[in-house]
RNA sequence: GGAGAGGUGGCAGAGUGGUCGAAUGCACCGCCUUGCUAAGGCGGCGUGCGGGUAACCGUACCGUGGGUUCGAAUCCCACCCUCUCCGCCA
């Protein structure tokens, strides 16, 4: 949600990011037109109730008195009966009000976030600026195999029972497999708890539409998001629950409707959750392997800060998961999103993308956003810079730290040998070591082609 | 699933139709006083929106949404949530 004069008197401004981001139809008259009639009848109805609460006031004193005065009962009642038509007139009048102001919330709702500054001008993808690279890809001397037939192979991805179970976009790990993917999610976290300051926490994967509406999932996207139904005889209220997309819903909301004390910011949250993504319309794409999945494995990141340090948490934000990368060694760069492909919510972004060897480009394993008070505003997160002072909106930043799919995919693919079989990354090898399914040769730990499969 | 209790300001907790945005205590902030293992006195202290340079004024908010009424924290209805007991269950 943005400040109200961005849909009033800077309308301009905010017609002209929209026109930055690409974002088409958004009705900024008609949102005009209702922020004007809402303003007038909030000037009338508060008139009309000032009126009222000052001759109820006299209504009571007059009452109080007339024990003692008849008279004054009198003039009570005289009071109260001039006072009929104007309850209901308030009552009409209120009534208009409460509509024109749902219609104008929700649609205020469906607007994105304005742009940073430094955010790059651009349509599409192809404007997205690559702002450093790290690690070289490897040059392989034999013909490199994709993550799909390495793990098919090894018998630790199944891909085929998984859509008997479930249908297309689903997967199976099994044994070093399951393994791997475990060891990864305990190998972010402990790195981000240990070397950067986060809070573990393990939030609910079911949450209620306010707080999907407080991140902004809703009501937009609501077609991006499984829904759960929950049976109930009245359907006005029957709720439904939603599966989160991403930890980010859960972790920004945590403080949602509350006003923390300056001293308890900056707020480092991270949580591995799995992510319930529907996928709709993208149809055709990634359609096979791990890497676009309706259910897949994320740590994610989120931080809460002043309006002051946001830009500098950010980068170090960024920076966090690229260490994740680093330590994996796993060759990536960093690209800044364009204002065209940028996020609903974000107003500055950073993506990750880790090199992948069968499709020969580098693929988003991570995005790193600041939304600056954007989600603040919906979701009501507030702290107090000083003991006594107003409140204001925090800034919220979120991202992934990383997608464990996509990094089980570059392991296997840019850690695989000409027969087949993967190296695991040194840092994992604590995690691994004596497991079923990997077996040691010196200093490394293998993936080996198990007999059975 | 069955039975009951309850949701009030940062917290605790009064308040059952009228000068109630809400007593009191704690916490917090400012000032003062005093000094033996810190206490006492005075004052301040919710949030949003609109107006005003400001003091301040108007309006809304006592779980949410409706209703009754000249007037609702208080009465009525629906819903949500929390707690206790029984049943079931990882």
């Amino acid at each position: 949600m943005l400040e109200l004069r961005y849909f009033e008197e800077d309308i301009e401004i905010l017609k002209d990011h929209l026109e930055k981001r690409n974002t088409k139809g958004q009705p900024t008259d008609h949102l005009l037109s209702l922020s004007k009639r809402r303003k007038e009848l909030i000037q009338l109805v508060e008139e009309l109730k000032s009126k009222r609460n000052s001759v109820s006031k006299e209504i009571g004193q007059l009452k109080a008195l007339s024990k003692k005065d008849p008279d004054k009962a009198k003039q009570a009642d005289e009071k109260i009966k001039s006072m009929k038509q104007l309850g209901e007139d308030i009552k009409i009048r209120d009534q208009e009000l409460h509509q024109v102001q749902k219609e104008f919330d929700d649609l205020a709702m469906t607007f994105p976030n304005l742009l940073h500054e430094t955010t790059p001008v651009g349509k599409g993808e192809e404007d997205n600026v690559e702002i450093r690279k790290w690690g070289t890809p490897s040059a392989f001397d034999f013909e490199t195999k994709d993550h799909i037939d390495l793990g098919e192979n090894l018998g630790i991805l199944d891909f085929e029972r998984a859509s008997k179970m479930s249908g297309a976009r689903f997967s199976v790990y099994r044994k070093a497999g399951a393994a791997l993917e475990r060891a990864l999610i305990q190998f972010m976290l402990d790195v981000h708890t240990k070397e950067h300051g986060y809070e573990e926490m393990i939030p609910p994967f079911l949450v209620n539409q306010m707080t999907m509406t407080g991140t902004g999932q809703l009501p937009k996207f609501e077609k991006d998001l499984f829904r759960t139904q929950v049976e109930c005889e009245d359907e006005q209220h029957s709720r439904s629950l939603y599966l989160i997309p991403t930890a980010e819903v859960p972790l920004t909301n945590f403080y949602a409707n509350e006003i923390l004390d300056s001293k308890s910011l900056p707020v480092y949250f991270t949580a591995y959750t799995p992510c319930f993504r529907s996928e709709a319309g993208s149809y055709g794409k990634d359609t096979r392997g791990l890497i676009r999945l309706h259910q897949f494995q994320k740590v994610e990141m989120v931080k809460l800060t002043s309006p002051e340090t946001s830009d500098e948490e950010l980068e170090k934000m960024t920076q966090n998961a690229e260490k994740i990368l680093q330590l994996l060694n796993l060759p990536y760069r960093v690209v800044e999103l364009c204002s065209g492909d940028i996020g609903f919510g974000a107003r500055k972004t950073y993506d990750l993308e880790v090199w992948v060897p069968s499709q020969n480009k580098y693929r988003e394993i991570s995005s790193c956003s600041t939304c600056g008070d954007f989600q603040a505003r919906r979701a009501k997160i507030r702290f107090r810079p000083e003991p006594q002072a107003k409140p204001q909106y925090v800034h919220t930043l979120n991202g992934s730290g990383l997608a464990v799919g996509r990094t089980f995919v570059a392991i296997l693919e840019n850690y695989q040998t000409k027969t087949g079989e993967i190296k695991i990354p040194r840092v994992l090898r604590p995690y691994l070591e004596g497991k079923p399914g990997f077996s040691v040769e010196g200093e490394d730990l293998w993936i080996r082609k198990s007999k059975e499969s």
